[in-house]
DNA sequence: TTGTAGGCGTTATCAG
DNA sequence: CTGATAACGCCTACAA
């Protein structure tokens, strides 16, 4: 029976209930200087009316939208999943929503700070998956707080992510601290940043104990590519433990060296990155690093709703994966 | 030197190139209606003082946010990074964004419906993993067009998703034409919508061709819980074809199968669901059903965005999954 | 305890 | 081609 469908305002509460728009406002805050009588009233309106706060005029009365905005330079990445429950259950903690964009295209941050900023958001993170033409030089719009998530460091704005260099670390030290002499690694492409990353760190580490870093066998993520990098491994009986730069490749790997006689983790020992195998593979215990990244989605979060001075100081964050222990690796000694 | 930054308006641009503030709006959407070298002026102004249009100023003169909503009752369910890049390419596409809401406490669409609708949105998408109590009964607010991914129908709104009851049909029927006399199901566990909706498909298919369904062993979609019963099924010799609800179990039974003197597909075929295996485990090529999350996506969010009468039509859509075939099934005849 | 006036930033409309 | 005016819905400040 209703005629077209109008967007109901305070006015229209206000005119319903027999008051002024103020009462109305007023009443949608709980305000305690209304009469608990009129306040029913208005209520009684406002049901009646189907009547919801309009989040335009709000803003602008506020100056202050209540989200923040997710820039992803490629959504399907490995994690980003936890990143995004992270960001959603600290936001939802505080009041506020995620808006995600995508910038699968965009060679820049200013690019992609320019589609964000045009959005109803009070703060900006970037998943920084790959690398940018401007990183160095980005300066974001003085009223949108903005975190990057990476690993290297930027002059004015906060950073964090998981620590790529330090996982790659740790492995090389639990290999090298088991006896074996060398660590061989099963890198990610050359696109990726953390697959770069935990690549430099495995040459850093060895190098700075003294052992010559050797070829290094680059993969694509994809188990396919592991189990040729691991046919080329059996084929040298020196080796003894193998490190991958994610789970997918550890696995092909221990699939290529087990077909060809050599057993993991008796011959070789192998670890891999992302702690995903479990779920998927039943009977084979593979010893992996495990990233929180649903803690580096919260602390991205908070870092920007902080409203406290600490709140506001630069910060670059690393977090630590830990070593998942099983059975994939044999200690020498 | 500046004095406390300040957010850059309409005025100041206004004042500053020496025009209207009508000059410069026009100028903003590059209006015809201004002389070239007065948006020169304007164009200048702007850069220099950084201007960059207000969100909520604009929305409230034009009643639109250009964002659709998106609830999901469980993030992290497999299947949601891929829905989720569908949504956001879509909306792109129309030059909409998409703001993201956990509802994981939430029973009711109604709930999650009302804090939804207090954000800047056109439209929302429901992303429903999980029975609620108040699916029929939901109606959303009549200003903001709705459209929930279930398999379920809705009395006044567009549905859709992926269509569980044709891929158990499908794979019921691959195994039978292939002379398996029956079908025995691994399912997942009770809470999953999909998971029951999987294993009825499969329950009616055989019913319908005068077979009685085996009983089901229920898994929770982990490979361990497939494995599990992989080992009750090796021990029963009659079995010669199993359908299990995800990957991760499927490849769990066959692991089991094969460590208890049955290989696969020599003794057994197996068929699993999502299509994930060949990514992480190189040398078995698990036969499964791929479903596409990205097109589901795609057309929620332009069933939503879409303004023609057709449109607005409620309609009901059922995406069929494929079967990739791969050399674990073995025909019988 | 309730009401009135004014303005947040933008843009449609109409006048010049 | 450009400018003045008013209005979108809400809320702070002040008045009654």
């Amino acid at each position: 029976m209703a005629a077209k469908p109008h967007r109901v305002t305070v006015t229209d509460v206000a005119r319903a209930a027999g008051v002024s728009e103020q009462t109305v406002s007023r009443t949608v805050h709980d305000s305690p200087a209304v009469r608990a009588e009129t306040k029913e009233r208005v209520r009684r309106a406002m049901r009646e009316l189907g009547y919801r706060p309009n989040f335009a005029g709000q803003s602008l009365r506020r100056g202050r939208y209540h989200t923040l905005g997710v820039v992803m330079f490629d959504i399907t990445a490995t994690g980003n999943l936890d990143r995004l429950d992270g960001f959603t259950r600290a936001a939802e903690k505080s009041g506020y929503a995620i808006t995600l964009l995508r910038a699968p295209e965009s060679p820049t941050l200013t690019e992609a700070a320019r589609r964000m900023s045009a959005l109803p958001v009070d703060g900006m993170i970037f998943c920084l998956n790959r690398m940018v033409d401007d990183f160095y030089d980005f300066r974001p719009p003085f009223d949108l707080k903005t975190v990057i998530i990476t690993m290297k460091e930027h002059p004015v704005l906060s950073t964090g992510d998981n620590d790529q260099h330090r996982c790659s670390r740790d492995v090389v030290d639990y290999l090298l601290a088991r006896g074996h002499r060398t660590v061989h690694h099963i890198a990610g492409p050359l696109r990726s940043l953390s697959g770069m990353q935990r690549e430099e760190g495995w040459r850093q580490a060895l190098a700075e104990r003294g052992i010559e870093p050797p070829a290094v066998f680059r993969g694509d993520w994809s188990s396919a590519s592991g189990y040729e990098a691991g046919v080329r491994l059996a084929s040298n009986p020196k080796v003894t433990a193998v490190y991958a730069s994610n789970d997918a490749m550890a696995y092909g790997c221990i699939r290529a060296l087990e077909a060809n006689g050599r057993h993991v983790p008796e011959d070789v020992s192998v670890i891999g990155v992302d702690d995903v195998l479990s779920a998927i593979v039943p009977d084979v215990n593979l010893t992996s690093v495990r990233f929180d990244n649903r803690q580096v989605g919260l602390w991205a979060v908070e870092k920007i709703i902080d409203d406290s001075p600490a709140g506001s100081q630069r910060e670059h964050r690393l977090f630590q994966g830990h070593i998942v222990e099983h059975e994939s690796v044999r200690s020498l000694l």
